[in-house]
RNA sequence: GGCGCCAUAGCCAAGUGGUAAGGCAGAGGCCUGCAAAGCCUUUAUCCCCAGUUCAAGUCUGGGUGGCGCCUCCA
């Protein structure tokens, strides 16, 4: 397995720290709201990777949290006139409604900031006891200086990176490029925990560091985020804890690239700003998924309906080729498997492996699926056995990248069949016209006819 | 100013040295009562200019054109 390290900008083979298993870490949502395309990426690439090192056999302890405490959090409950947990837990439930339907997997913890505040206070303690951290009225701030490989990962240099910074009006801190670990509570009413330091709450940066620590340990195998998490987030969960515990934070960090929609950056302002629950009234989630991964996902992506449109498509030729396979089952002869088709189909695993352990390339691992359609859609009179074993496959390896799950059986209620038998009626009286009223109106009505060789076959559009 | 990314057919997108996967859309054909689905055929001097090499989309240098981070925005 190789991946794309942003450590060391190259593509390394991936060596876990206990053989046979992963420890992976990935930024989680601010649940102030339902989660938009952009944070859809990493979640689901990031699962991808998750399910696929499972599937290869690897034991995976995967980490997702959920930030339930920050200023957007309190300006939104100050706005709704609720409260902090209340808006965390309304959007935890709906980040788990909509990662479900994507496909999804739920992570093996999905650790809240607030459920961890005593981890938090304890690392920050500790930053402070060992001189990398100070407090000046109630904050808490992490000291970059004292921290020698700052910038290792965005490969910024401490001075450069000083004379992008906007000169802050307060210099409480000691260097400009200095964060917050604590920041105490602004008003009587805002939420808060007590500390060593007073009323106040935790800063973004430590909590993933705390977490991690706690739920994986002092040094994991992966951790992955969005590309605009390299600095400063990730950057400073390095520095606090290399600090805190002197060792190596994080053998592999793995960075997705950005969503743009019409070619724009997805942004409130510019009016394209989209909820996956916004999308998912025009598109199956299972097409947002497949979207996400039709491009490598370290590309950027763009965001349209043209593109939408042309991965329903794609996934749709998928989904008919398994519905074929289904509906010839019954006619066909159980006379063995055939070599050349398992040999074949063996072969298009072979090469989605591949595909998939180079840095995850889940496009190019799509397109061996594409190929087994064609050769599910164009081997001739297969027997029961070279059904399913194309099938199995096809779900296989759909299966890995979490798609192909709207599989189950559908039925037709007793009207539907009736008029359909009506139908059939018509075709062998030549009622030409009567058969295609019928036809059209069950169209209307979400039901689509085909008549095969080997007798009508329908399906229900989703 | 500092750090970094990208440029392959109408669209999307793989491909890190040996003469261009796959998907969508389009065209023609087959199949069909007509359709649908499917099958077959068809669509690329790989942004430009130099260089390295027997051989470059693929490496090096220089352009041009997009873009990201340095503002707790994934």
């Amino acid at each position: 397995m190789k991946l794309y390290n942003t450590l060391t900008r190259q593509k390394e083979e991936f060596k876990p720290i206990t053989p046979g298993e992963v420890k992976m870490y990935s930024c989680g949502p601010t649940v102030y709201n339902y989660f938009h395309l952009g944070n859809a990426r990493p979640f689901i690439v990031f699962d991808c990777l998750r399910q696929f090192f499972e599937y290869r056999g690897y034991e995976v302890k995967f980490v997702q949290n959920f930030t339930d405490v920050d200023d957007k959090l309190i300006n939104k409950a100050r706005e709704e006139n609720s409260t902090v947990p209340e808006i965390a837990e309304k959007y935890i439930k709906e980040y788990f409604i909509d990662a479900e339907a994507l496909g999804i997997k739920k992570a093996t913890v999905h650790p809240k900031a607030t459920e961890n505040i005593d981890a938090i206070i304890e690392t920050v303690q500790t930053l402070i006891d060992k001189g990398h951290a100070y407090e000046v009225d109630g904050d808490v701030y992490f000291s970059v200086e004292s921290y020698k490989d700052y910038g290792k990962l965005s490969q910024q240099k401490l001075d450069d990176l000083e004379t992008g910074v906007r000169k802050e009006l307060d210099d409480k801190k000691h260097h400009p490029m200095d964060f917050a670990l604590w920041k105490k509570r602004k008003t009587e009413d805002e939420i808060g925990w007590e500390s060593p330091w007073g009323i106040g709450r935790p800063g973004w940066h430590i909590e993933c560091t705390a977490m991690v620590n706690r739920y994986l340990g002092h040094t994991i195998d992966i951790h992955s985020g969005g590309f605009d998490l390299i600095f400063p987030h990730h950057e400073n969960e390095i520095a606090q804890s290399v600090c805190a515990n002197d060792a190596p934070f994080a053998n592999y960090w793995m960075h997705n690239g950005f969503i743009n929609v019409n070619n724009e950056k997805m942004s409130k302002s510019l009016g394209n700003f989209f909820t996956v629950r916004d999308i998912a009234e025009k598109y199956d989630y299972e097409v947002i998924r497949f979207f996400m991964l039709s491009a490598h996902y370290r590309s950027p992506i763009n965001f349209c309906d043209e593109l939408m449109d042309a991965a329903k498509n794609g996934l749709d030729r998928i989904y008919n080729c398994i519905d074929n396979l289904e509906f010839i089952y019954d006619k066909a002869e159980s006379a063995g498997l055939n070599d050349e088709i398992k040999a074949y189909m063996d072969s298009m695993r072979d090469k989605f492996i591949a595909a998939m352990e180079d840095d995850l390339n889940t496009a190019d691992a799509i397109s061996s699926i594409f190929e087994a359609v064609r050769f599910a859609n164009s081997t001739e009179k297969p027997s029961q056995e070279d059904i399913e074993y194309m099938k199995n496959m096809i779900l296989e390896l759909g299966g890995v990248l979490g798609l192909l799950k709207n599989t189950k059986k559908q039925s037709l209620d007793e009207e539907i069949e009736a008029l359909i038998a009506q139908r059939t009626e018509a075709r062998k009286n030549k009622d030409w016209a009567l058969a295609d009223k019928i036809r059209d109106d069950l169209k209307a009505r979400g039901i689509v006819l085909e008549d095969t060789p080997d007798g009508v076959k329908w399906k229900i559009e989703k």
